[in-house]
DNA sequence: CCCCGACCGGACACCGCTGTCCGGTTAGGT
DNA sequence: ACCTAACCGGACAGCGGTGTCCGGTCGGGG
């Protein structure tokens, strides 16, 4: 019978554990300090030895791999239901959410894609996109003009706005102001606490 | 009587053109192989010394200061007049074209930013579009609710476009479907081969 | 013509990161 | 209670980059 709380991350059923908390203590220190930073570092941040990183992620890739399947995992979530109150905005929102929590996330993208040659696997959201954005359109939420590869290339601009923000505190009002400026559709101002 | 040609790049009067040589080897190095190329790689692809880098750029970001200096220069000579027909089109394109010239710029400028406590030194894009923008505002070229800080934070959002283009021959296309998203004033068809 | 100061260049020592290897530890089965 | 297989962790060697140091080279001035 397996405890939730464990007294030591040795053993074999530690190696879940252990596994889980090396993916958080890299995001982490991605969001800090960079996808550059020193993977010992990862390991320490764990608290668990170098052999068993490598073990778990034999590189750095790995370790970026796994967080965007995270998060990709939790965008398929929320796209599961099209039809939900909401669907598409409450997406578009964690999408931006998400891409603002480390602008890490940029250099890992592209190095990953660098070196995957099959895009797919490190972009999904054409798929998660579609759905939600033609039941969106459909109830004239979002303008029919919009297609999701124009969402996807104003996600890409995104980045930019991020990553060129000197004070972090102001990327999330930077970002949305340049949505608005894209188109007005894609914005939202943080006020309102739900627009379900 | 200085000759155009040297036929070596000893003595006191080849300082000058190793430090130009430098400087374009950097340029070119960093556009191929990124900001974080070794510096012994740009000495090597320069034709000097180890030795002789250091002295002229004491580290990685002198170099990349001198290259924005480079680029400011030239952006700041086509302001310098902003009544001349086409000035405000022919500088927005310049910069843009900076940009694409090399997806480095993104990490030096966010690398500079960091090291160095004051934008100005790194960021003169605001006095260099003012005059030439307000030219441009008054002869109904470009839309009035245009700021100049509507302009920058679209040149942010295109470095995004850039440093996620996937082919790089797809750069340039992609950032003008991009500006057009943002505002067709802001964008262009390259067919059009000048429109002073 | 010679000398002197400045500059060049690459060898090299230092440093931090990577990835591996093996002794030590644990849980579960018998 | 013991045994075994799997897993943990940190020491360590290898590697690549940085920045320095000094013998060698050059050109202009006296």
């Amino acid at each position: 019978m397996p405890t939730t709380q464990r007294a030591t991350n040795r053993g074999p059923a530690a190696a879940g554990a252990n596994r889980r908390a090396l993916l958080d203590a890299a995001r982490r220190l991605f969001a800090e300090h960079g996808y550059e930073v020193p993977l010992s570092a990862v390991a320490r941040e764990a608290g668990v030895g170098q052999g068993s990183l490598y073990r778990h992620f034999p590189g750095r890739l790995d370790l970026a791999l796994a967080i965007f399947e995270d998060n990709y995992a939790e965008l398929e979530r929320l796209a599961a239901d099209p039809h939900a109150p909401g669907a598409f905005s409450q997406l578009w929102r964690r999408i931006i959410d998400q891409t603002l929590e480390s602008r890490a996330f940029v250099e890992m993208v592209v190095e990953a894609r660098r070196q995957l040659p099959d895009v797919k696997v490190v972009n999904r959201l054409p798929e998660i996109l579609e759905d939600p954005l033609r039941v969106a359109q459909a109830a004239g939420l979002i303008p029919r003009e919009l297609s999701v590869h124009d969402l996807i290339l104003a996600h890409r601009m995104i980045y930019g706005v991020i990553v060129t923000e000197t004070d972090p505190a102001l990327a999330r009002s930077s970002a949305l102001r340049a949505l608005a400026m894209v188109n007005p559709a894609l914005s939202w101002s943080d006020d309102e606490r739900d627009t379900a």
